[in-house]
DNA sequence: GCAAATTAATGATTTATTCAAG
DNA sequence: CTTGAATAAATCATTAATTTGC
């Protein structure tokens, strides 16, 4: 971090090891999250208030842990296993470039990871008051043209990269 | 892994559509599933006739796209959205079977459908049958005991060995 | 070896969605 | 159309790991 916007330090941990007096958060112990991922990979991802509540009690025996520990932990441990899987998948790289553009410059240290798609509220609010929903609403005539574009259908190559499209915020605006 | 068996590879998603010289099924783009799901995302649930026209022709920048595409995919959107509502609600499962790494065998369809959950046998399963899965649903209190159980930090000694617990399988079957 | 300084993990909150009851 | 219930995404905040200079 560069300069310490706000600086108080939080200091130390001090009560030292043994009593943590202090209310601080949770800090499991390793049998706590040993059980707790294999109740996750036994399949278990939101468990109810009845199991939580179990999973609390005998976890219990193992260190101080509170229900909402465990709600937490399996809220937590759900989205960033799912977080992981998706970057490891990296759907297209088409986005690789707006990352790479002017995010870095925000923030030097702290989150990069997530974030590929920066839609901001205000823009999609636009597009959708430009939804004509209160149209017509002709009749719902269902059959398309069922047409087979196929005689065009070398219009594009593989080569040509598609990375030139606008930008999402501009496709959206079309409507 | 088991694509060998039905012979023919579907194409992947990112590879612009375009391949298919046969007039099969519209094999969207991921720029045009992005713009499709933010449409979706920002209140769009049935486009009328209009609509669905400007929105083919907008996306068939990207790729080979038809109107009945844009309004099948709002429709099978919509419908499977509410469905995984649905089952989540009911089952707490997502992607479960991409966590099993072996055995998965998710013989018929695909992901989505119904997640016949192949745990490979033995304690696990056992453990996953005892899940109260279709327990009263008790409103689901979300808020749990702000306390700070500070107070009685003390009930269990850190000198005792934690070695003696319960091996985990029995940690497990608690629930 | 040791702490201060820094970085990475992860616990805890907040915000934004979704569907569906009213 | 409004709102309630539920939850996942995004974010904030604190703790543990680790790096670093001595």
């Amino acid at each position: 971090m560069e300069e310490g916007m706000s600086g108080f330090v939080v200091k130390p941990r001090g009560g030292g090891g043994g009593g943590a007096t202090k209310c601080g958060r949770w800090n499991p112990t390793a049998e706590q999250v040993k059980v707790l991922t294999e109740l996750f990979r036994s399949g278990l991802r939101t468990p109810s208030t009845d199991q939580i509540q179990k999973i609390s009690s005998q976890l219990s025996f193992y260190g101080k842990i509170e229900s909402k520990n465990v709600f937490y932990w399996f809220q937590n441990h759900k989205a960033r296993e799912r977080q992981k899987r998706r970057r490891i998948v990296v759907e297209d790289d088409e986005n690789v470039d707006i990352l790479r553009q002017d995010k870095v410059s925000v923030s030097s240290t702290k989150h990069f990871g997530e974030v590929n798609q920066v839609f901001e509220p205000g823009r999609v609010m636009e597009t959708l008051q430009l939804f004509p929903l209160n149209e017509p609403e002709s009749e719902k005539l269902r059959f398309f043209t069922n047409e087979c574009k196929e005689n065009a259908s070398i219009t594009y190559a593989f080569g040509t990269r598609m990375d030139d499209h606008p930008p999402l915020d501009l496709c959206l605006s079309f409507l």
